[in-house]
RNA sequence: GGUCGGAUGGCCGAGUGGCUAGGCAGUGGUCUGCAAAACCAUCUACACCAGUUCGAAUCUGGUUCCGACCUCCA
């Protein structure tokens, strides 16, 4: 495969890098998964799907990718100082663990809804306990942190002095938060507010708890992406992802809390993908201002005027870039609906084709197309860009199919080349499926299509109008449309 | 208040110092038994004010507005 070289905007420096891996032909990449504590979150939705596309890409550019995504059912506090996971067991009457199987299956069954594969490993924090507490240990050992009534502190205050490295990812400027003096409950056993808990004494009533050196407790959010990274990935890797909202604490926590242990930078690049807004605000369940995946799926909910498919959503999705807020609307996701249909429509057209012809003008543009859109996508991972050459090359299918281009002006050597690249951007790339012909029962149902397309067809032969329009006004009702261009007749979901 | 990012045509959303992003919607046409679809053509832009430049929506400064983070957050 011949592509140019890849290009991706890394967090750390603030500007794009040609991306060189740690080791030729392999890639480390460690993106911050959720917390099991309800149902997931249509911005995580973005953010993984953002992900899962980094990783197909990278697959797909040959790199053999382990790809590490952690499921966090373990200390992630809230501002009262209970677990989000026991907060989530007490209100449902639930074991912690009973808590953390239903959301994760939750969880596991939205990615696969929205098409995404699943990582190469997805360890859970709470089976990493040892690993974290040996963290903290190294992190003990090199000074880094210290002991307060039974829980252990990261002492920020003296690693931002003796190292430059803390608030660089961030953008954070050390001495304001030296001197932020805002107070949080539970957290009087730190020497200072910028200091941070790696690991927390369990309360009498906290149901997640652990033996440790330093009496029964639980580790701290940020480390579990420590430990884990580090255990699977090394000491170093390459890419390091998460949502925008992570930079700070979670992420510049973690560079610490790494660098404190092991004395290096945890990842080489940093990726953060940017926020969903619902109506131009950002998503947020007090204000109302929020939809399930499920509420845009069915269309029950006041922000949609009806249901849009998953790949839809994921379609729309796919036309903004990574790092841009994306704002979701009803009227984007019509457009985005329509647009998706076109695109999957054309993938079948595409699929009818054969050619032998001479290499002309059409030839070349489809390469040049496809040319572009492999280096746009190798440009910080540009999906608009390359999903806009994908139309434009629709356009010149759509027109191949029609008889304004000519056949005879494609080679079958492009032809093949077209088939190839276009399913897999769609297909191996984006992820995208046609909701409405794929699977096995869309396939029974393009069966029954093609029998009603054929008899329909019959009718028309013989002029039979009444019935060929009543086929198609009733199909029409069924929310089935068909198109007749020349010689083929296709259908689609209405 | 601090830090960072943004403001693009009716909507969503790319991008670049001079050349059509793309999708959806609109308009005119072609095709069609009619229609839809498709195709061709086409109209709406770069928040505001200065400056740099032969030339800026793209660079610089200021203004206004918006968002994110600073506290759990994808």
């Amino acid at each position: 495969m011949k592509i140019g070289k890849l290009q991706l905007h890394n967090s750390l420096t603030r500007q794009k890098e040609t991306f060189t891996p740690l080791e030729e032909g392999y890639i480390g990449m460690y993106v911050c998964g959720p917390t099991v504590y309800s149902d997931v979150h249509l911005g995580n939705c973005r953010t993984f799907v953002s992900f899962d596309i980094i990783y197909r890409y990278l697959k797909y550019l040959g790199y053999k990718v382990r790809y590490v995504r952690n499921i966090t059912d373990v200390g992630h506090l809230l501002d009262d100082g209970e677990d989000r996971i026991s907060k989530g067991a007490r209100a449902e009457k639930l074991e912690p663990m009973e808590v953390v199987q239903k959301y994760t299956l939750g969880f596991h069954d939205m990615m696969r809804i929205f098409n995404t594969e699943p990582p190469s490993i997805e360890p859970r924090a709470s089976g990493h306990i040892l690993e974290q507490i040996q963290m903290v240990e190294d992190i003990l050992k090199n000074g880094w942190g210290y002991e307060s009534n039974g829980s252990v502190y990261f002492d920020t205050v003296k690693f931002s002095k003796e190292k430059d490295v803390y608030g660089k990812l961030s953008g954070r400027i050390v001495e304001e938060l030296l001197v932020e003096t805002r107070e949080l409950k539970k957290q009087d056993d730190k020497r200072h507010p910028a200091d941070f808990a790696i690991w927390m004494k369990a309360d009498e009533e906290h149901l997640m708890r652990w033996n440790s050196p330093w009496g029964e407790g639980f580790p701290g959010w940020h480390l579990e992406c420590s430990a884990m990274s580090t255990k699977y990935l090394g000491k170093t890797f390459d890419i390091h992802g998460g949502g925008n909202d992570l930079k700070f604490p979670h992420h510049e926590n973690e560079v610490a809390q790494n660098y404190g242990a092991c004395g290096c930078q945890p990842a080489k690049y940093w990726l953060h993908t940017n926020m969903l807004l619902m109506n131009g605000k950002k998503m947020s369940k007090s204000d109302g201002n929020t939809i399930t995946p499920e509420g845009l799926f069915t269309g029950d909910s006041p922000h949609v005027t009806k249901g849009y498919s998953p790949m839809v959503v994921k379609f729309f999705m796919l036309q903004a870039h990574y790092r841009s807020t994306m704002d979701l609307t009803d009227d984007a996701l019509q457009a985005a609906e329509k647009g998706y249909r076109r695109l999957m429509e054309a993938q079948k057209t595409l699929e009818g084709f054969s050619a032998d012809g001479t290499a002309g003008q059409v030839d070349k543009e489809i390469n040049e197309l496809l040319d572009q859109a492999f280096e746009q996508m190798s440009d910080d991972f540009n999906c608009p860009m390359a999903l806009a050459r994908l139309f434009e090359l629709v356009n010149k299918i759509n027109g191949l199919r029609d008889g304004h281009l000519p056949m005879a002006e494609l080679s079958a050597a492009t032809l093949d080349r077209l088939k190839k690249d276009f399913h897999a951007f769609t297909h191996d790339i984006f992820g995208l499926k046609d909701d409405v012909a794929d699977g096995e029962d869309g396939e029974k149902m393009d069966g029954l299509m093609q029998l009603i397309i054929q008899l329909r067809n019959n009718a028309r032969e013989a002029k039979d109008w009444p019935t060929s329009d009543k086929i198609r006004d009733t199909l029409k009702e069924l929310e089935i449309q068909l198109k007749d261009a020349k010689g083929v007749t296709t259908w689609t979901k209405a």
